[in-house]
Parts: structure tokens; C-alpha cells; sequence
RNA sequence: GCCGGGGUGGCGAAGCUGGUAGACGCGCAAGACUUAAAAUCUUGUGGUAGCAAUACCGCGCGGGUUCGACCCCCGCCCCCGGCACCA
């Protein structure tokens, strides 16, 4: 019968933290006095407020109709020990918490059951409210917001006005994904294989005006930031190859007979005089004009069919190049040939400039040329001079860098000497220049979805754009609508809607129907944690004070899955803040650290597959604070793992253990000390350690110096002093559990505000020390001896050791290694 | 294909800048308590041989550097994640 009732007490302490407003963190400049804190650091009283401030941020979650699920437990609790931790050690911790509601899941239960997105959101959040409540986490819940409400939205369609006004905003025709039976647009992953993922119908290709904002303009600025940031390298990485910078060349080739001109990017500008044939995408403008009468029927055919694939189809590599002749010869800039142009659709039209130039020292023009017969001849030959007969005969392609030959002046120039020159000789005849281009594409945000942000936007009776003025915000998202999809943009069909738009603005207008991207609300919100509740928070997007004082962002914790979408958005967002003068930071993420992913049997847990493992019987069993402790134990929190309930019985013996050792009326309990230095020791040793693991987030580690620490005091006793500390060092771990010993102490609440404790180096000298001895590297025996032993002491008394001198008769001293504190080590032959 | 991160007992995992591999926990085995079981406590627990001292083997595989390698170097294999016709 175990004698902590985990249920009652962690009950009890949420309650007494809320009824105190523990976890309410003043702001200071300017919000709302939210009461102030008192904590005993030394003898001094200070001040919450005064202390250095810390922004302890978590990933917010989508208020699914699901439970809390493992995953969330795993992300949560950690972090939310982090920012415990952070506390303790002295920092004005603001750790808030909300829910990115718009999106997909509440729209299609809607379509599905007919009930209202906003009725089905608000109804999921006060269940989550509720749930993220039982992990035992300190947010700050008088901040909190969700993103689908119209106090929050304005300001994602404030947002909107401001890319609009600084020109960031524009407007072009991109393709959807849509699904003709269901009458709807489809998402790529939706659209797998080329097939409705609901009915699996054929997918075809609509194209639509849509919203852009100008992300790329800030490419360059995404990519420098990376380096003042503490995140994963993994992630910096990741983001810039998304980004994708690369140097190169722009070149012009004009078009035998006709004024057009087809520039062409390429990196392998050293390749030129080598050129072969330029290819189109079959989008690209010039289509159209430059193909000859005779090739225009079969060419507008290749374009149809092109037209009808979906980006994945496009751009499966499994799939064999396909292309057709436009019947015209471009002029090579470098030695005047006529090459032919063709159109194909392995050439991407949003790259460059949707054009190439192919030659033979590239593996797919190779192919492709190899493929319509098309002449090739080669210009590059290894640098290391082997033998490349077989490149010359073209056997093989020879895609690397080399030596050129048959390149006019260029001959004889390496690869990267001659991408210099040629660019800048081509400058100088004004056929081309040197250019950097980046893979990264304007971020399209319009959804032809019902639950989002409404685009701030309404069209005069010409069709001409207006932003909405800002009085009209929160410029609400009306509730007169059928979910059930007809093809068009579900707010189309709302009867207010337009009606609105036309009182406001005259006969004739219309709203803009299509919807805000959901990462376009995740990409700011952080800002607006600052202002929920504080004065003029309603009326300002951020306080500068508040702004200055609290960004960036300290630690930022959520899963690597964002890297290249809301972790990108978030800071082009907060630059484009910066420069239109809004706050003054370019960076809102200090640090990141992602979480790593719970799996069950090796697989992701997802309510599709039916695989998902939910906390609640491990939490009624066990209780809150074992169950996150038992995850944090489970392995690193940047790595994860696969799901197991082997071991948590581990932690919950502990968790035992622990409260009969802390508390004075459990049994072994008795304030007795047999061995007051062992004890000492072990107690400084173990701050040493939890400390150092709970700065770099080893909670596992931190776990396990605790249970020593625990195994250890059963032989030596402990005393109070001892107790309080310990309790300490667990409380961001398990912070009802010491909360709980706190008070059986007779301490004053709440422990969340004592100082994390120091160590004393001095106990953690010992007067003697083991040393392993190795003959010729491997161990031989072990010695023991006083810590302030001379070496050569030490050497003498190691040789002497039974084991030790068996393995050296007969042999030749070479060499002695003294490791102090660790090994001797003795060479011998 | 390219770019990251990993492969350590029966299992989850530790292992500081090259210095006693396997901390901590699960599981298992034996013992104590109990009429018994559970719970709890104690002890043991990488493999092989041995009563033992000890020896040999052992961190994906094969080489190398070093007195000494999970750690560094070279060449492979496998798993996970990301990107994927970017010219």
C-alpha cells in the first residue's frame, strides 16, 4: 500500500496554484500589475519583476477533438521542467500557453457532422485547457489566446495590411490541387499519386489568382540570421538548404529569327561553350512565340498534358524525361552555334527563370540529349588528367568540375577560374552576368477553406483590390455558410458577407473569399502573448516596451517537423516587423531545441493508424509527476523513442521512495545520520550533477543521480537540511510531489520560488582515490591511495600489485603514464 | 541520389576534451517477510571457461593510429529524419 496518494495531492496543489495565481508572471513595462511575488533569495526580498526575464516558449497546440495525447505529454512536460528549472535559478519566467485554432480538422468535422467549427474549437480548447492542467505545468493562462478568435485574427489581418501597404503583398495565378468530384481544393498530401485521398478520383490542376507575400525578397536575410542563433545546426541546415542560395550566372541567348531573348540560370557556367540545346518549362512565356508553325499542334499538346500533372507526378524522378522540339535555334552567347530549343516539363518554370541550357556534362541533359538524338560534344576533361576517351567518344557523362578545353580563351582554365571569367566576359558583351538564386518560394497564403483568418481584402465593381481599412478589423468571418464544399471558396457563399462588403463599400464590391494560411497566425503570436490582457493590448499589436523588454524569445521548444515552414514564416514575419518599424528585434527565436518523437512499434502514433497510446490510465495509475518524470527518464528529450510502459514502475518506486525518505513520518525517515561525510558528499555531488544535467535538458541523467542519491541515503541516513535540497533539485521533475514535501516540512510556499541550490566543492573531496593500473593498456588491478600521493609513490606502489607485477616479469619498462585521478598506465615490452 | 543523426547487455539507456564500457532503471534469479500471493526489502546479473583468483571475448562490420579507441582516421553494412529533376 503506497503511502503518497498522488491523486489528492496533486489535485491539491493544482488548486492551491491557480487559487494563488503561482504562475502568473508580471510583465512589468507598462501590462497590468498582476501582483507581486515575493521569494527569499539570501536574505533579500526582491522584486519578480526586477529579476532578468526569461521567455520559456512552448509550441502551441491545435485543439483537436482528441485527447492529450503521449506526444504532447512529451513536448509539455519537459519544457514545462525547463522553465521550472529557469525559475528557480532566478529568472522572471513567462511561460504562456494557447491553441493555433484554424485549420483543416474542425472544417472537415464540420462537413462531416454539421456542427460549427467555432462551437467545436471552443469546446476542444476548454477540454485541453483542462488536460494541459494535469500535466502540472506553470503557464500563465491569464495570456493565453487562440487563434481563431476575432480579437486575435484582426491582427493576423492587420498583418495582411501591412505586407499589403509595403508592398509585400501581390497577387498572381498559381495551381491548385482540386478534387472534381468533391468539389474542393486539395492539400499535396492530399493529393498523393495524383488521386483524391477521400474518393480517389483523378486530381486535376486549377489554376487560381492567389495571395502572396514577398518571403524571398528576404532570402539572403534568413540565411545571415541563422548564424546569431542558438538552434539545433541540424535545423540551421535544414532551413538553408529550403532556402536554397546558389551562385551562378544568368545567360542570354537570343533566338534565330525573332527578337526574343531566352535567359537561361545556370551554375556550371564553365560549361557553356558546350552547350547543346536550351530547354523551356513548358509554362515559360516564350512557348508560345518562338515555336515554329509546323511544331505548334504536338507542342501545345505536351503542354496540356503537363498542365494535368500534379507537382508530385511532375516531380517523380523515377519517371523518364519527356520533351518535344519547338522547331527554333537559339544562338550559344559564348561561340555563336545554333542549338536547338525544346520544351520539357523536368524543367521547373518557378526556378530561375524556367529555362536551361543542356549540355554533356550534366547527367540528365546527358540523358535527355541521348534520348531525342540530339548532338552533343564535351568541354571539360578531368582535372587529374586521366584518361577520358570514354568521355570525349560520350560513353559516359562527365558531370564534375575539370580542365576546359575548346572554350575559345577559356582553354585551359579550371572549372572555378573559368565560372569567374566567363560570367564577367558575358557581362561584358552584355549576354549575361553573374547572379545568385534561391530555391525558396513566395509564400502563398490563400486557402479556399471556411476556417481561417478572412483576407482583408474587397474588389471594387472593376475588379481592382482595396485593403479593408483598419477600423473595419476584426473584419469577421461570417457564420452564414455551407461546409459542404461546391467548388468554390466555402465564404462565396455567404449571404452576409457580401451584403457587409456592399454596405460598407458600395454596390458592386466583393469580399475577397479565400482564407489565410494557418502559419501566417503561428507566425506572430508569440508578439501577442505579450498584450492579452494588458492595457491597450486590444488597441496595439505590440507594446515596444514590452516588446523591447521581453523578445526574443529565450528557449523555444517544439517538434523539428516545423523547420522549413512556421519556423521560417515566424522569422520573415518578425524582420518584416522590424523593418516596418513595429519591434526591435530581427530574430524571435534565441534558442530551439526540438523534442524528439514518441513512436509505438517503430511507427508514428496517429489516430489514422489507430496506433495512439493515451497518458490518462498511466496518469490515473501513477499519477502526474511520474508520468512525465518516467518520459523524461525514458532517454534524451531530443531524441525520443518508442512508446513502452516497461519501467514506469521504475519511476513510480522511486517516486515512493523518495516521499517515505523526505517525509519525517515515513519509516525510514527518521532524521539519523550514520555516516554524516558519505552523506555530505553524495548530497553535493548529486546538486553538482542534476544541475549540470538540467542545464544542458539530460533530465534522464538528472533522474538517475537522484535515485543514487536516494539508493545512497538509505546507507548513510539524512538529515533534514539534506531533505530540503533534494527537494529542491526534484521539483521542476515532479513539482506536486515537492510541493507536497515542502509543506510536510513545514515550509513556506511555494518551493517553485526558492533558489536552485548550490553545491560545496569542498565536500566532494575525499582523502583517497582509486586508480586503475593497465599493463600495456589493459587493466591489471586497482590501487587505492591518499589523494595527495607524489607520483612516483604512486608508480611504486602500483608496480608491486600481485596482478600487475605478473604481467611486467620478464619484460622491459618503456614508458609510465600517471592520469591523475584516473589510471596509471604502464608500457612495457 | 544528396544532406543530417544514429547502431552499446534480454530491454530503455549511461559513458566528461581518447583513460576501469554498461551508471540509473526495467526484466530475470536467489533470499527475507508472508499460511500463500502481491507489495516491500536484501543480494546477484554482458558472454565463455573456472570453486575461485583470474583469463579471453565484447560498443554494426573490416582495417588503421595510440601505452590505451564506443570516442580519432580510412573503407563498408544497416536504421531513422530531411530534401529531392533547383540546372
Amino acid at each position: 500500500m503506497p503511502q503518497y496518494n498522488h491523486r489528492e495531492t496533486e489535485q491539491k496543489w493544482r488548486k492551491r496554484w491557480a487559487e494563488t495565481k503561482l504562475y502568473q508572471t508580471d510583465l512589468g513595462a507598462g501590462a497590468k500589475q498582476a501582483g507581486l511575488y515575493r521569494t527569499d533569495l539570501g536574505s533579500s526580498v526582491e522584486k519578480v519583476q526586477d529579476r532578468p526575464k526569461y521567455y520559456n516558449l512552448v509550441m502551441f497546440p491545435y485543439p483537436s477533438g482528441d485527447k492529450l495525447h503521449i506526444g504532447h505529454w512529451y513536448n509539455y512536460g519537459p519544457a514545462d521542467t525547463w522553465g521550472r528549472y529557469m525559475r528557480m535559478k532566478g529568472f522572471n519566467v513567462f511561460q504562456p500557453m494557447g491553441y493555433d485554432a484554424f485549420g483543416l480538422p474542425a472544417e472537415n468535422h464540420a462537413i462531416k457532422t454539421g456542427i460549427h467549427p467555432d462551437e467545436s474549437t471552443r469546446k476542444n480548447t476548454a477540454t485541453m485547457t483542462e488536460q494541459l492542467g494535469r500535466i502540472g505545468t506553470m503557464y500563465d493562462w491569464e495570456k493565453t489566446l487562440d487563434t481563431s478568435r476575432p480579437e486575435y485574427y484582426r491582427w493576423t489581418q492587420w498583418l495582411f495590411l501591412q505586407m499589403f501597404k509595403n508592398g509585400l503583398a501581390y497577387k498572381k495565378v498559381a495551381s491548385v490541387n482540386f478534387c472534381p468530384n468533391d468539389q474542393t481544393v486539395l492539400a499535396n498530401e492530399q493529393a498523393q499519386d495524383g488521386t483524391c485521398e477521400r474518393c480517389g478520383a483523378q486530381v486535376i490542376q486549377k489554376p487560381l489568382n492567389q495571395w502572396f507575400w514577398k518571403i524571398t525578397s528576404y532570402a539572403q536575410r534568413l540565411i545571415d540570421g541563422l548564424d546569431t542563433l542558438a538552434w539545433p545546426e541540424k535545423t540551421k541546415l535544414m532551413q538553408r538548404n529550403w532556402i536554397g542560395r546558389s551562385e551562378g550566372a544568368e545567360v542570354r541567348f537570343e533566338i534565330e529569327g525573332s527578337k526574343e531573348v531566352i535567359t537561361v540560370f545556370t551554375t556550371r557556367v564553365d560549361t557553356l561553350f558546350s552547350a547543346a540545346f536550351v530547354v523551356l518549362a513548358p509554362e515559360h512565356p516564350l512557348v508560345d512565340t518562338i515555336t515554329a508553325e509546323s511544331e505548334k499542334k504536338s507542342v501545345i499538346k505536351y503542354r496540356e498534358q503537363a498542365a494535368k500533372k500534379t507537382e508530385l507526378q511532375r516531380t517523380d524522378l523515377a519517371k523518364e524525361k519527356t520533351g518535344i522540339f519547338t522547331g527554333a535555334f537559339a544562338v550559344n552567347p559564348a561561340n555563336g552555334e545554333k542549338i536547338p530549343v525544346w520544351v520539357a516539363d523536368f524543367v521547373l518554370a518557378q526556378y530561375g527563370h524556367g529555362a536551361v541550357f543542356g549540355d554533356a556534362h550534366d547527367e540528365r541533359d546527358f540523358e535527355f540529349a541521348k534520348k531525342y538524338k540530339i548532338s552533343l560534344k564535351t568541354t571539360i576533361q578531368p582535372a587529374d588528367g586521366s584518361d577520358d576517351a570514354d568521355i570525349r567518344s560520350l560513353k559516359v557523362c562527365f558531370g564534375d568540375d575539370g580542365i576546359l578545353y575548346d572554350s575559345g580563351d577559356f582553354s585551359g582554365l579550371t572549372s572555378a577560374e573559368a565560372r569567374k571569367k566567363i560570367a564577367a566576359w558575358l557581362g561584358e558583351k552584355e549576354k549575361g552576368n553573374p547572379v545568385v538564386n534561391f530555391r525558396l518560394r513566395d509564400w502563398l497564403l490563400s486557402r479556399q477553406r471556411y476556417w481561417g483568418a478572412p483576407i482583408p481584402i474587397v474588389y471594387d465593381p472593376d475588379g481592382k483590390p482595396h485593403p479593408v481599412p483598419e477600423e473595419h478589423l476584426p473584419w469577421l468571418l461570417p457564420t452564414d455558410v455551407e461546409f459542404k464544399p461546391k467548388g468554390e471558396s466555402p465564404l462565396t457563399y455567404s449571404k452576409e458577407f457580401a451584403a457587409r462588403t456592399e454596405k460598407i463599400f458600395g454596390k458592386g464590391w466583393t469580399p475577397e473569399y479565400d482564407t489565410m494560411d494557418t502559419f501566417v497566425c503561428s507566425s506572430f503570436y508569440y508578439l501577442r502573448y505579450l498584450m492579452t490582457g494588458a492595457e491597450g493590448g486590444e488597441k496595439n499589436f505590440v507594446e515596444p516596451r514590452m516588446e523591447k523588454k521581453w523578445m526574443p524569445v529565450d528557449m523555444y521548444i517544439g517538434g523539428p517537423e516545423h523547420a522549413c515552414m512556421h519556423l521560417i514564416y515566424a522569422r520573415f514575419v518578425m524582420m518584416v516587423l522590424k523593418d516596418f518599424g513595429f519591434v526591435s528585434h530581427d530574430e524571435p527565436f534565441q534558442r530551439l531545441v526540438h523534442q524528439g518523437l514518441i513512436t509505438n512499434k517503430g511507427v508514428k502514433m496517429s489516430k489514422s493508424k489507430g496506433n495512439v497510446v493515451s497518458p490518462d490510465d498511466f496518469v490515473d495509475t501513477y499519477g502526474s509527476d511520474v508520468f512525465r518524470m518516467y518520459l523524461m527518464f525514458m532517454g534524451p528529450f531530443t531524441e525520443g523513442g518508442d512508446w513502452s510502459d516497461k519501467g514506469i514502475t521504475g519511476v513510480a518506486r522511486f517516486v515512493e521512495r523518495f516521499y517515505l525518505l523526505m517525509s519525517s513520518d515515513g519509516k525510514s525517515g527518521e532524521e539519523k545520520v550514520t555516516d554524516e561525510p558519505a552523506m555530505k558528499r553524495n548530497l553535493h555531488a548529486t546538486i553538482k550533477r542534476v544541475t549540470e544535467d538540467m542545464k544542458k535538458m539530460q533530465f534522464n541523467t538528472a533522474i538517475a543521480a537522484l535515485m543514487e542519491f536516494v539508493n545512497g541515503c538509505h546507507k548513510t541516513g539524512i538529515n533534514r537540511e539534506a531533505k530540503k535540497l533534494a527537494t529542491m533539485l526534484i521539483s521542476p521533475l515532479a513539482p506536486h510531489l515537492a510541493e507536497e514535501l515542502w509543506e510536510i516540512m513545514g515550509e513556506k510556499f511555494s518551493i517553485v520560488d526558492q533558489p536552485w541550490p548550490g553545491y560545496d566543492p569542498s565536500f566532494l573531496v575525499t582523502d583517497t582515490m582509486t586508480l586503475a593500473v593497465q599493463v600495456n593498456g589493459k587493466v591489471r588491478g586497482e590501487l587505492e591511495v591518499a589523494t595527495g600521493i607524489q607520483e612516483d609513490e604512486i608508480f611504486a606502489q602500483a608496480s608491486i600489485i600481485e596482478n600487475v607485477a605478473r604481467h611486467m616479469e620478464g619484460k622491459t619498462p618503456v614508458k609510465k603514464i600517471y592520469v591523475p585521478g584516473k589510471l596509471v598506465s604502464f608500457v612495457v615490452k
